[in-house]
DNA sequence: CATCGGATGAATTTGACATG
DNA sequence: CATGTCAAATTCATCCGATG
């Protein structure tokens, strides 16, 4: 049975080990590695203490005599370092009962590769850890535990994969047969997804996946007539907005707008406040998923004649999001006062950038909103739809 | 607003080699 | 073989942004 000072020595050694350069084959020197016994031991040359000192001194005896570690006393039995035997390393990490860096490495790597096609986030992550791992530097999102790490990968594969609004359990339930396992892995797989992919907002990552805790809803009012099941509504009669389930989505045979236009809103304060008789308001429920895509995209099949606006926030996100929808939609959304004059009138409710908001900024700012976004750049500046009054 | 993990660079330690 | 020097490697301190 192995004693814990001997476990200790051994497990330090090898730390300093897997650190090194020698570990990955790029030293330029040869390395010894090794460490203080008093630095391990605080004791060990405390006289009143007599336990560790014999106690470390046997384990040192064991070591030394199983040619795991090489190590010399002076004439009162007193030991300065040990230094680890790196020709013994095999039999060493079956002593201790560790697992070899090397071993985890490369299931960790037989990991990546089978998941570095799945999709362009994954791909993108793979790529990074190999290099990583290449370099000896820390792996992100692994904390030293295969089983979940795998788990991640599966789950941020099968997340990019879903195409109707799921509920996170029910999701976890299809994946991993379990209600609760996508529960423990779903942070990272945030923010890896956010990290290495190109979405918005990092807590709106699963809802644009389709990944819901309940029920969502999208809001309509205003110029048009929706016939769901057979059922015709009249929203112009109505006082105000209704929610429909986005689960009842597609059962919506027929949305007919009367007015000359669709607008997105993004914000449900401003979807409240907003008031056009002309105009079909939706709100989208902070989402931008596939079952509502496909809602949107019907809308605009059965009514081709007519423009579609969105209105969002004058920052990073709200742009991300204007093109996010344009791309998944194939619709030419127009800016809904998102411009430079709108900036201008509500200067005063304006909020300062973040370093982030430039960031992100810069990346858009030779699409087509490049004068807007340029115009917030030099005034250091961005607004929230709420600042609007309609 | 305290705290945490990770990145970076400076400071210290270590080892290789040469020399007397 | 003790000692000195130089380059390499490791440790330490500090910073930064993200997060609760």
């Amino acid at each position: 049975m192995i004693g814990k000072y001997e476990r200790i020595i051994i497990n330090k050694l090898i730390d300093k080990y897997e650190k090194s350069k020698s570990f990955i084959g790029e030293n330029k020197v040869n390395q010894k590695f090794s460490v203080k016994i008093s630095a391990l031991f605080s004791k060990y040359n405390d006289h009143s203490n007599y336990e560790v000192f014999q106690g470390v001194n046997e384990a040192i005896d064991v070591l030394v005599r199983k040619s795991f570690i090489i190590a010399q006393s002076n004439t009162a039995h007193v030991y300065n370092n040990v230094v680890l035997n790196t020709d013994n390393l095999e039999a060493i990490y079956i002593y201790v009962d560790r697992v070899p860096k090397k071993d985890i490495n490369s299931a960790v790597i037989r990991l990546l590769d089978e998941y570095k096609e799945k999709n362009e986030v994954l791909k993108e992550y793979c790529l990074v850890q190999h290099e990583r791992i290449h370099q000896n530097k820390s792996i992100q999102f692994f904390s030293n535990d295969l089983k979940e790490f795998k788990n991640l990968l599966l789950a941020v594969d099968e997340l990019m994969k879903v195409q109707t609004e799921t509920f996170a359990r029910d999701f976890s339930v299809r994946v991993f047969k379990d209600s609760k396992v996508f529960e423990r892995v779903a942070p990272k797989a945030v923010n890896l997804i956010f990290e290495f992919g190109n979405y918005p907002d990092r807590d709106q990552v699963l809802g644009n996946l389709n990944i819901v805790k309940n029920p969502t809803y999208v809001n309509l009012k205003g110029a048009g007539y929706i016939t769901i099941n057979g059922q015709l509504i009249d929203l112009t009669r109505l006082s105000s907005d209704i929610g429909i389930s986005s689960a009842m989505l597609t059962d919506i045979d027929r949305v007919d707008v009367i007015g000359k236009a669709v607008i997105t809103i993004e914000n449900l304060t401003s979807f409240h406040s907003f008031s056009n008789e002309d105009m079909l308001a939706i709100y989208l429920g902070g989402y931008h998923n596939s079952v509502r895509r496909e809602f949107i995209k019907k809308i605009h099949h059965q009514n081709p004649k007519t423009v579609f606006y969105h209105f969002g926030d004058i920052d990073a996100g709200g742009f991300y999001i204007l093109e996010h929808l344009k791309n998944q939609t194939g619709i030419d959304f127009i800016p809904f006062k998102m411009d430079i004059e709108t900036i201008k009138t509500y200067a005063k409710y304006t909020k300062r950038l973040t370093e982030n908001d430039k960031n992100r900024l810069r990346r858009l700012a030779d699409s087509q909103y490049g004068t807007v976004i340029n115009y917030m750049l030099e005034n250091n500046c961005k607004l929230e739809q709420e600042a609007i009054n309609l």
